[in-house]
RNA sequence: GCACUCGUAGCUCAGCAGGAUAGAGCAUCCGCCUCCUAAGCGGAAGGUCUCAGGUUCGAAUCCUGACGGGUGCACCA
């Protein structure tokens, strides 16, 4: 259940019956436990801009909030602050409600289709780190939107159009042999024509040459070309999976897939007027920046932002999305920022549609450089995901002993679990540091700590055998704020889901646990002489948090673990 | 040069539609397993929130400027 939005309407009451219009009645949460659970601060604001005394007003709304039996403990402090404690009874009565498959979690009345552009990997070359976060902040948010109830379009936009092509249809016409045997490592054939490339002028223009007839539709070239893309997609895939990433071949809608409606695009542009000639190219020109969004080349080929211009034409008028979220890294801010406007402009999104960049920063090492292997090359991804598997089961055989089967599961629970957790913790905005030795670490906010609260929580509720689901006893201030964090994930999902910001969700996780880990060692519940009704009480309360964390980690992508 | 973005504890990060004594984790120090998983819990110590102005009853948060880091800047994606 949403308890922010219910707050805020309570408040709104409350004003009515003083007579009162405020702009906003937001709640916030309390900055301290001593505060309460809530507090409204916009009393302040108020008395400025009618004039009276701020603790005044704040008496009055108090006197009147103090009547919903939702709240324990309605308290004027400071200057004007109203602390809001809800009441055992109301947190106690909703309990119930996270004991279900959504942990409470209110589906969404109105969903809207959304279109999450993500991942994106280049057809010509391994997954490499830089697509892990646009992978797996991608997946999340998807996640997360399906959750709630939207409809969300996963869509994978592979780079499958570019000049490289050229560059490894005659590399491969140079070396034929079996294209299987030749692309079993795309990586070592992409640079063995790389080489030739940047080495032979005449292999350069021969490239360039492969180029334009595949783009014109050669038959033999597009073939080949074809052939690639399977092979590279078959790689990707082996990277989701291993990723536990829901992103398949149904996902994957290409760069080339727009190809027919790039010229329509520019003569549209044009003919409403949009777009201009300038040096031989087709702009757009904006008037807030001085660089144009260049739509068409001089030489007549389309570019990036010509495809892009066309994606959300697509996704808009042929998909319906009211919402496109693109998983793309903060470098590529101004670019978006213009094909955004520019779409707007063309009348492909109306002020209606949401076009949002989610923009992140950059993977760096732990001197703050971007993260490179030893030599100096890019790190595929498939390898630090495997990586990330070995450390872990490393880590973990040293704390515990466990049997070949577990160990491997647990391994890679954890391992990929850290890996994604340590990227999801932090504000996608920033750079973030990689740290194997933090990622991996068996202390504090990591994935592993959550794992193993929902374990401890699983390992109980197997020694119980089952309890009878029931409204807890709340009865000191550990089970109160316990109570009410379980029943807050609700709107901890929605503020996360609006903001497209994935460590909301982290942190709440963290949060939950630790309350819960807090609870646990303070009030036993298996232990003999707990009373029949409080260990009852306690499960109730023990199982909601395991739902709680369950959820939260599944939306993240983060496999459970019934034993570590 | 222009634009965007960031600067918070020794380190890594939260907090930023203004609100009470600025929060975590790691590292350091001190405690807690005859007791439901000690991969845990409790405690100590650690900060003039880069600096200087401004707005405000109130600024880490908003505005201006400086300094410092990162990124992007016409026919790559």
């Amino acid at each position: 259940m949403q308890i922010k939005p219910k707050l805020n309407n309570i408040i709104q009451e409350a004003f009515k019956a003083i007579n009162i219009t405020p702009k906003t009645t937001q709640v916030s949460d309390a900055t301290k436990p001593e505060f309460g659970d809530y507090q409204y601060n916009g009393a302040m604001a108020l008395a400025k801009e009618l004039k009276t005394n701020p603790r005044e007003i704040a008496s009055k709304l108090a006197e009147q909030l103090q009547k919903n039996s939702i709240f324990q403990k309605v308290e004027v402090a400071g200057p004007g602050f109203i602390n809001l404690t809800l009441s055992n009874e109301f947190l106690a009565k909703n309990l119930p409600n996270t004991l279900n498959e959504r942990a409470g979690v209110q589906e969404k009345e109105n969903p809207i289709r959304v279109v999450v552009d993500y991942s994106s990997p280049n057809m010509a070359k391994q997954m490499h780190v830089g697509h892990l976060r646009s992978t797996i902040i991608g997946d999340t948010l998807a996640n997360l939107f399906e959750f709630l109830g939207d409809e969300v379009i996963r869509q994978n936009h592979i780079g499958d159009w570019g000049t490289q092509f050229g560059m490894l249809i005659a590399y491969f016409e140079e070396n034929q042999k079996d294209i299987d045997a030749k692309l079993s490592d795309l990586e070592e054939f992409y640079k063995a024509a790389k080489k030739r490339f940047d080495e032979s002028e005449e292999f350069a223009d021969k490239s360039r040459e492969y180029v334009v007839k595949l783009q014109s539709g050669d038959e033999g070239c597009l073939k080949l070309w074809s052939a690639f893309i399977e092979k590279s997609l078959e790689h990707c895939q082996e990277v989701y999976d291993k990723l536990g990433v829901k992103l398949d071949n149904s996902c994957v809608k290409s760069e080339s897939s727009y190809n027919d409606d790039l010229a329509n695009i520019i003569a549209d542009f044009e003919a409403k007027g949009i777009a201009k000639e300038s040096q031989g190219a087709k702009c757009i020109f904006f008037e807030n920046s001085k660089n144009p969004l260049i739509i068409q080349k001089a030489d007549g080929g389309f570019l990036y932002a010509t495809t892009d211009l066309a994606a959300i034409k697509y996704r808009v008028k042929e998909l319906g999305a009211k919402r496109v979220c693109y998983v793309v890294d903060a470098r590529q801010s101004e670019h978006f920022r213009q094909v955004f406007e520019a779409a707007r402009k063309a009348g492909y999104a109306d002020e209606s549609i949401l076009l949002e960049h989610i923009a992140f920063g950059m993977m760096l090492d732990i001197s703050g450089r971007p993260f490179k292997t030893r030599d100096g090359g890019t790190v595929k991804l498939i390898d630090l995901i495997d990586e990330a598997v070995k450390r872990a089961k490393e880590v973990i055989s040293r704390a515990n002993d466990y049997s070949g089967e577990e160990l491997e599961k647990i391994a890679k629970a954890v391992g990929i679990g850290s890996l994604k957790y340590a990227d999801l913790s932090i504000n996608r905005t920033s750079d973030y540091i990689f740290d194997w030795n933090k990622m991996l670490s068996l202390e504090g906010n990591t994935a592993l700590y959550m794992q193993y609260a929902y374990a401890r929580i699983n390992s109980i509720l197997k020694k119980a055998g089952g309890f009878e689901e029931s409204e807890p006893i709340l009865s000191d201030e550990l089970e109160h704020r316990l109570a009410l964090k379980i029943l807050s994930l609700d709107d901890t999902l929605q503020k996360a889901s609006k903001e497209a910001m994935p460590h909301y969700i982290t942190s709440y996780l963290y949060e939950l646990a630790t309350l819960f880990m807090r609870f646990y060692e303070n009030n036993p519940i298996l232990k003999e002489g707990v009373p029949k009704n409080i260990k009852t009480s306690r499960l109730n309360l023990a199982k909601a948090t395991a739902n709680a964390i369950k959820t939260g980690l599944g939306i993240l992508g983060i496999e459970v673990l019934d034993r570590i």
